[in-house]
DNA sequence: CCAGACGTTGTT
DNA sequence: GTCTGG
DNA sequence: CCAGACGTTGTT
DNA sequence: GTCTGG
């Protein structure tokens, strides 16, 4: 703390106003709903296997690991179990897939890897809320001799903490070592709103459940889609900061959401603009 | 035509 | 599969 | 997203 | 620094 208070010092007024913090987005997030109430929320139905999969509960989804979606079959609604991280069905092999965990709304209908799921394989990423993770180091880096790295996790969710879906695209790859079939799926990300944007420059597309209709129809125009990927307003959403154990990849339980205590913030509070630090409380 | 890439994030 | 680069 | 690895040969 | 794994 002592380190944090003598950088600050040293940071000239203007500099620090002008500091924007950066986190990034959609890179961990948690769902945690009853099979139930997935069920309920989005009308979809589940096989028991996918059932007894979501009835353990996530508070820190990671990329690559199974994540619970929504997609639409001449049926109904389905919830299915996909791995996240995106294997275009064309891939020779997996390696692709870590890269994909986002697809840019501005340019996911022109790009080779997103294109056809776009037009027919649209889903729902189910989740509760996701984390960001705030930098806190880069710009004091220039100033200070040997500035620790300091990030400060963040967890967002809808007030009230209600379940949500974000538009997402799926794929299925035949793994040509095991012949198995591999379903993957990708989060798309967009503009963010003014709360999000004091943190971060992209965030996630959530829909509004009238959004999630017209998402998840087979036949709708690519332009009316197009619409449905921006933001939902700043309103509709909370954030607050949470303990830096969730960057533990097995860390995974109900703690991780819980808000820290304002002594625990050392770094961001330092650093965090009057404006953002105003976020916290 | 064939060969080769195919992505996002953040950081500088 | 589909697009870009040569 | 963060954490952790980052390699080859030969031997078992 | 960059890639893979979770």
């Amino acid at each position: 703390m002592m380190i944090v208070i003598s950088w600050y010092a040293k940071i000239p007024r203007n500099f620090l106003t002008s500091l924007s913090l950066r986190a990034c987005m959609c890179g961990r997030y948690t769902m945690f709903a009853k099979p139930s109430d997935v069920q309920q929320r989005f009308r979809a139905t589940m096989s028991a296997e996918v059932e007894r999969k979501l009835s353990t509960p996530r508070y820190n989804i990671a990329p690559t690991q199974e994540v619970p979606i929504i997609t639409s079959r001449e049926y109904g609604r389905t919830v299915e179990i996909a791995r996240w991280g995106l294997i275009p069905s064309w891939s020779r092999d997996a390696s692709l897939a870590y890269k994909l965990i986002n697809a840019r709304a501005e340019t996911l209908h022109e790009k080779p890897s997103f294109k056809d799921a776009f037009r027919k394989r649209r889903c729902l990423v189910v989740a509760n809320g996701f984390y960001e993770w705030k930098n806190l180091s880069d710009h004091t880096s220039t100033l200070l001799s040997h500035p620790p790295p300091k990030k400060q996790p963040i967890y967002v969710q809808l007030k009230g903490g209600g379940l949500f879906g974000m538009a997402g695209l799926w794929e299925e790859w035949n793994n040509p070592a095991t012949g198995d079939v591999v379903t993957t799926c990708t989060i798309i990300t967009t503009q963010p709103n003014e709360l999000i944007a004091t943190v971060h420059h992209r965030m996630a597309v959530v829909l509004t459940p009238e959004g999630e209709d017209v998402w998840l129809h087979q036949h709708e125009s690519l332009e009316s889609l197009r619409n449905l990927l921006k933001p939902l307003p700043s309103e509709v959403f909370e954030m607050y900061p949470v303990s830096t154990r969730v960057n533990a990849i097995n860390a995974d339980d109900a703690s991780m959401i819980e808000p820290i205590a304002l002594s625990e913030l050392a770094a961001s509070a330092a650093c965090a603009s009057s404006k953002q630090r105003s976020l916290f409380s």
